[in-house]
DNA sequence: TTGTACGCGTTATCAA
DNA sequence: TTGATAACGCGTACAA
């Protein structure tokens, strides 16, 4: 049986309000108790009961995380990990706790996700890999506690919006090929259901509308996955005239594309260069080492915590990297990573 | 404010402890009242509060994780997050929560490991990344409540112990380039300071001595990193007479050899065969992608949350791919993946 | 400076 | 079949 303040309170002879008062150092409590207190204390190897304190603050001091995938189980999600990390190490920092939810919306039946956060008296709550189209979503912007998404910005009052720039990383991507002097790059895209993509398609077109180089054939859809990045890379690589660069809106898509396109006698970055998105940590160790943008998702992970605890009136620190555009939107500048797997065009 | 049950009481004009029979569907309460509440229930969208009912049931339904890692803070831990991955999958199956830490021991400072646990109310604890030779593993041997440890051995009753049978790994992957024709098998080892270096440079030994091939000088200690790995690489290329075979206890450690041998001309595997250790998905991705031993983390994850429950009384499914050794041990077979970074010897 | 009494939301026991 | 009461461990208003 863990020693609870009634116990120290018993040893000795005074009261559990005493008890508490002096462990909480409060200023209406004798120097003399408050020593002999924690004496006993420290003796018993007394420790706070969190839950008792929960309750009767009525605060959990609990953020729920939920790791959308529809990935396979037992398959690790880079970004989501990356996230995760962030997450974690800026919760404990402010003293809260982290409730993990890997759930898929697939998998949901009777319980919506507010229904878990609410059983689990979660205060705030963090998304990661959210779908557009997700059948919850309409609940989310209704959410009486703040939900952060990242990656996904939601319309209503509580709802908080933690993103890379993802405009300044697709230009710096297409302008560093275009000093280099590619003018046929094309695109290979992830799944219309990520807001990502949608916003990272608009740049792309933008710039290339802009330098008048546009060309709608360019355009490759895929999945975000390596095997989507493969086919593109196909399709690609049979094209009449192909591309001199291909930028891919993830690494392992650009992974599964330099594999397609290694396959049909290209060589990288000689005869077409490529750039991916995410700068995983494998892009170190492809050949070529893939040139990639870097969203940093440990930021990113870390903003959201900060955004959702601000919201929830904690004196929060943000630090300097994130750009906060409001008390319910923060952005992250990403920044290109450069590798060997782009050249200049002779 | 949330609904509570004396909401739902004050609406129907009965008391709390009827409508929490009612809620929990106990047999003696009447079938129209049950309909009733919970319809009510429903109207009013509650939802039972986990803290209260922690409290009085005096289970709080959390595990501890400790995720330690001697890496950057903002470094992923590649197997760490491969057993968070199924440590999370499990716990949630069981309706566990999940409290996490990264904490390194080296910044604790008045708090111990079990201090945390206990603030928390943790019901069980689970290690990943526990180090021999770490200042507080004298406590966790002496822990009330159940420590499991996944790959590193305590002696207390109260710990459990997960791991992958290193031994089986080891001499699936040496008895793999034996019969490739190799004699010549360097090693390249991990920190000191790990239980599955010690496990595995023993197995090395044997597997060696056995054969009649053991030569010491075949032996390179690294540390986990694919730095280490690539100063052994060095080492092994600027040997007189290099091993025709490697094998490195962990996958990054092999990269950065492959690396270092490939710039002093080494061609993998026409000139040296190299096998790796904990199949990280980075593996397909070198060039020549990467022969290495599987440990199954995400399955090292789930049994460390069903050894873990199993100890405090939970009904557990222990799943057939482990082999249970006794209730407080668990090993799971690895298994080699063969890619294209051996060959055999002419 | 210290203690009493009560409440946080839930469940279990026992009485009605 | 239902309800009153107490208890879980802690914090706080108010009284002493």
């Amino acid at each position: 049986m863990a020693t609870t303040l009634k116990d120290i309170a018993k040893k000795l002879g005074v009261s559990t309000t005493a008890v508490s008062k002096a462990l909480n150092d409060h200023d209406d409590i004798g120097d003399e108790l408050k020593q002999e207190v924690r004496r006993v204390a420290r003796e018993l190897n007394y420790s706070p009961n969190s839950i008792a304190r929960k309750l009767v603050s009525r605060k959990s001091r609990t953020l729920g995380v939920f790791m959308l995938s529809r990935q396979n189980k037992s398959e690790v999600d880079h970004m989501g990990y990356t996230f995760l990390h962030g997450i974690i190490n800026e919760a404990n920092l402010y003293n809260y706790d982290i409730v993990l939810f890997t759930t898929n919306s697939d998998f949901l039946e009777e319980k919506s996700y507010l229904d878990l956060c609410r059983e689990r008296q979660v205060e705030g709550v963090i998304f990661t890999g959210l779908h557009l189209g997700d059948p919850h979503i309409e609940e989310l912007k209704n959410s009486e506690i703040p939900v952060t998404v990242i990656d996904t910005e939601l319309e209503g009052t509580n709802n908080l919006f933690v993103t890379s720039d993802n405009h300044f990383g697709m230009k710096k991507g297409l302008e560093y090929l275009y000093r280099l002097g590619h003018r046929q790059i094309a695109l290979i895209s992830g799944h219309k259901g990520a807001a990502v993509t949608k916003e990272r398609f608009k740049s792309y077109h933008e710039f290339m509308q802009e330098k008048g180089i546009f060309k709608k054939d360019l355009v490759f859809n895929a999945d975000y996955t390596q095997h989507g990045g493969f086919e593109a890379g196909e399709e690609i690589a049979a094209l009449e005239k192909p591309p001199t660069a291909v930028l891919s809106m993830s690494d392992l898509m650009a992974i599964g594309a330099m594999e397609a396109l290694e396959s049909h006698g290209f060589i990288i970055p000689e005869d077409i260069s490529i750039v991916g998105y995410d700068n995983i940590d494998i892009t170190t160790f492809t050949r070529p080492p893939l040139t990639s943008i870097d969203q940093d998702g440990y930021d990113m992970g870390r903003s959201s915590v900060q955004i959702t605890l601000n919201k929830l009136g904690e004196d929060v620190n943000f630090f300097e990297g994130a750009e906060k555009i409001s008390d319910n939107k923060i952005v992250i500048k990403p920044k290109l990573v450069i590798r060997d797997s782009c050249k200049r065009l002779k």
